[in-house]
DNA sequence: TTTATATATGAACATATGTTCAGATATTAA
DNA sequence: TTAATATCTGAACATATGTTCATATATAAA
């Protein structure tokens, strides 16, 4: 097992155990933007609320009041929600009259669902 | 384009527009103990130093100092962090003497991250 | 046993988040 | 135009969350 060593690491003295696996982590790291990115699309579907609704769009497309119904919540709350989806492109929206319907953006979105419901099934 | 209709849903009125699409919906929904197990593991991603340290160790194995240095945050916050992703199965941990080191539970995760990847790169 | 190292833990704090509420738009029908 | 419907929006509130700090534990070395 190896040592630690205390090196200057931004100007700040720091334990260091293992430097080839912090400098390969760093090398493989992806860019900053991709990784915010990358959280807020899963934070997005961690929340409960929207993940049902992103569920229930696996199906097909969905109006703000039939999501209203199927999860409980208010016309408001839920729409709420759809803007932080489409926000993210984990949505899309038609408008057909007074109604607008949201539909799961592309397949990538379904996949993505289904990764995960493979892992808790595991 | 179907009208809305009034009708009764828990005690309440209601205004449906589409009462197919709802039990549809409601006919293919996953357990609620699952929507929540789901939801976690996503939620777990979507917070941006969890997210880090887990794409590092896609690597390999890390220990709490290594992850400490690569993300720029106490040693004490990192071990919090490992221990949310520990209670959620993401990772695991195995013990070297004073060591900890960390790794992905399984394959599953990277599946998981990579899906991720493809998304926002689209 | 004593000391040092690596990590874990609990409480506290500031910030972020989701829902509600009141009111604003957009579209359709009268 | 007026009224009704479907959805949106912004502010406010209560709750949840992530980090810090001080301290505790576990292992190893002296």
């Amino acid at each position: 097992m190896p040592k630690s060593k205390i090196i200057e690491e931004d100007g700040c003295r720091v334990r260091i155990i293992h430097a080839d696996r912090i400098a390969k982590a760093k090398k493989d790291a992806i860019i900053e933007k991709d990784l915010q990115r990358l959280s807020l699309a899963y934070k997005a579907l961690g929340d409960p609320t929207r993940l049902k609704m992103v569920m229930a769009m696996k199906g097909g497309e969905m109006c703000v009041c039939d999501l209203s119904v199927f999860i409980g919540l208010s016309p408001s709350a839920v729409s709420h929600q759809l803007r932080h989806l489409k926000d993210l492109a984990l949505v899309k929206s038609r408008r057909d009259g007074q109604v607008l319907y949201y539909s799961l953006d592309d397949q990538h979105i379904v996949d993505f669902l289904n990764i995960g419901l493979d892992h808790i099934r595991e």
